[in-house]
DNA sequence: ATTTTCAAT
């Protein structure tokens, strides 16, 4: 039964220093040998009711979170909510991924996008996972995602995060050295990694900066 | 910056 492989796997809260461990966005991140993803997921039931269902999954898990989805594990049904008239349910899944997902899973999961248009997923990463060569997989993937209407961007606050996922929540987050300039450098290369593509918008700004230099 | 990378056998 996939759906109850999914309940054992997904864990509602995190201990705080897993969290700052797998979620710290600096640039070299040696031994991080695993990816955490903490999810939301919204659905709207009725036009004025949501329910809402959050955790967190790691590694191999996030292949099953993925498989159950393209197994329709997020239908009403399977998840036990049965509304008869499940037509125009839209749901809104917000992921917050340590690593930015792989090539093979960015492939996928636009695939199960293009397939299920009342599903609307935000992507927030701490760190891009194999991106630096300009032609990698892994940047085309993203754009990938961005073409199939996933919106992604860096995590710069995870005040949300820290309240939502993690164990003790009563402790006031202290951000990590170098947090926002860190996710400012990273928005910058998520952002040079999305423009490729879309030269036009990139040659308009252009002009309208030269003009007003 | 010369560096990092989905962790189970």
């Amino acid at each position: 039964n996939p759906l109850k492989t999914y309940f054992l796997c997904l864990s509602v809260l995190l201990a705080q220093n897993k969290f700052i461990y797998h979620y710290k966005n600096m640039r070299w991140a040696k031994g991080r040998h695993e990816t955490y993803l903490c999810i939301v997921v919204k659905r709207r039931v009725r036009p004025n009711s949501l329910s809402f269902d959050f955790g967190h999954l790691r590694n191999r898990h996030l292949v099953l979170f993925l498989r159950l989805m393209e197994a329709g594990a997020l239908c009403p049904c399977l998840w036990g909510y049965g509304a008869p008239d499940s037509v125009g349910l839209c749901y809104s899944v917000t992921w917050f991924c340590s690593w930015s997902p792989c090539s093979d899973c960015s492939y996928r999961l636009a695939q199960f996008l293009s397939q299920n248009p009342n599903l609307r997923l935000r992507i927030y990463v701490s760190r891009l996972y194999f991106c630096d060569p300009e032609d990698s997989s892994a940047r085309e993937g993203l754009r990938m995602l961005q073409r199939a209407g996933v919106q992604i961007t860096t995590i710069s606050t995870v005040v949300y995060c820290w309240q939502t996922f993690v164990a003790c929540r009563q402790r006031v987050f202290k951000a990590w050295d170098g947090l926002h300039q860190n996710s400012v450098q990273l928005a910058r290369k998520l952002n040079d990694i999305l423009q490729v593509g879309h030269t036009h918008t990139h040659t308009h700004t252009c002009t309208h900066t030269v003009l007003l230099s």
